[in-house]
DNA sequence: ATGACATATACGTCTATCCGTATATATGTC
DNA sequence: GACATATATACGGATAGACGTATATGTCAT
């Protein structure tokens, strides 16, 4: 049987070959944030964003960092030139893409910050 | 039913994510190629380097020129500006890589080019 | 028209991938 | 401990993609 190789130039493309994780791509692009934040702003099932955000982890994308019950996500430096050069692209793409932007600007009106900061300052 | 997008960035990278598309996008980089020297110098099978071959012709990536019996392939410039700063890390990458200079000098001595020499200049 | 060659497509199969739903695993609060 | 919340994973079904083989198409020579 063949080798399934889960790296080099064909295993990146193919992570970057699916709508969903170019839009989490787009959103984590403006810094590091949370999964339910994520998951209310693309408006799609949490399961779905967990599941998306594994394989950006799994091809080396972004990270997590768990902070209490909440798990943030970021991009990741890259070291090989090729991922470097391509998500530069990928992001000034972003940047100039009238849905990414409307997503990007959708940020923040969302789900569990409101939820955060309620259970931060009321109460 | 949701609308299967044959275009836009996912398009453009799910053509990159397979291993012969790279090969043949390689091989093209030194410039036009007919399909059976594509095919000879990859050894694989004839209608495999077809398939991908309009594959990556239906993403925009190639273009052919009918000469005879013979179809020539090469790379087509890049209107798309994300879809050229992408090829062009990849061509980069591909000056590179080992396996894929080592696919580019066994380019040449091979198949039909001979073939067509002996039929030019003999008998 | 026949035959040889170059290339493209059709067909059936196998595998990978995506999805929704359900469930498991943390972590914090009471 | 029991419970709620945030996130991850497991499972089964649906779809897309890649493959090998067979066959169709196009072009040239005879």
């Amino acid at each position: 049987m063949k080798r399934k190789s889960k790296s080099g130039p064909p295993f990146l493309f193919k992570t970057l070959a699916d709508p969903t994780r170019l839009r989490l791509l787009n959103l984590l692009a403006c810094g590091e944030t949370c999964v339910c934040e994520l998951t209310g702003t693309l408006r799609v099932v949490q399961p779905k964003v967990s599941r998306h955000l594994a394989h950006l982890k799994r091809a080396g994308l972004v990270e997590a960092r768990r902070n209490g019950k909440w798990t943030h996500y970021r991009w990741t430096e890259q070291a090989d030139p090729l991922a470097r050069h391509v998500l530069l692209g990928l992001r000034q793409w972003m940047a100039k893409d009238n849905a990414m932007n409307g997503e990007r600007r959708r940020r923040g009106e969302v789900c569990c910050r409101i939820g955060r900061r309620k259970a931060t300052f009321s109460k």
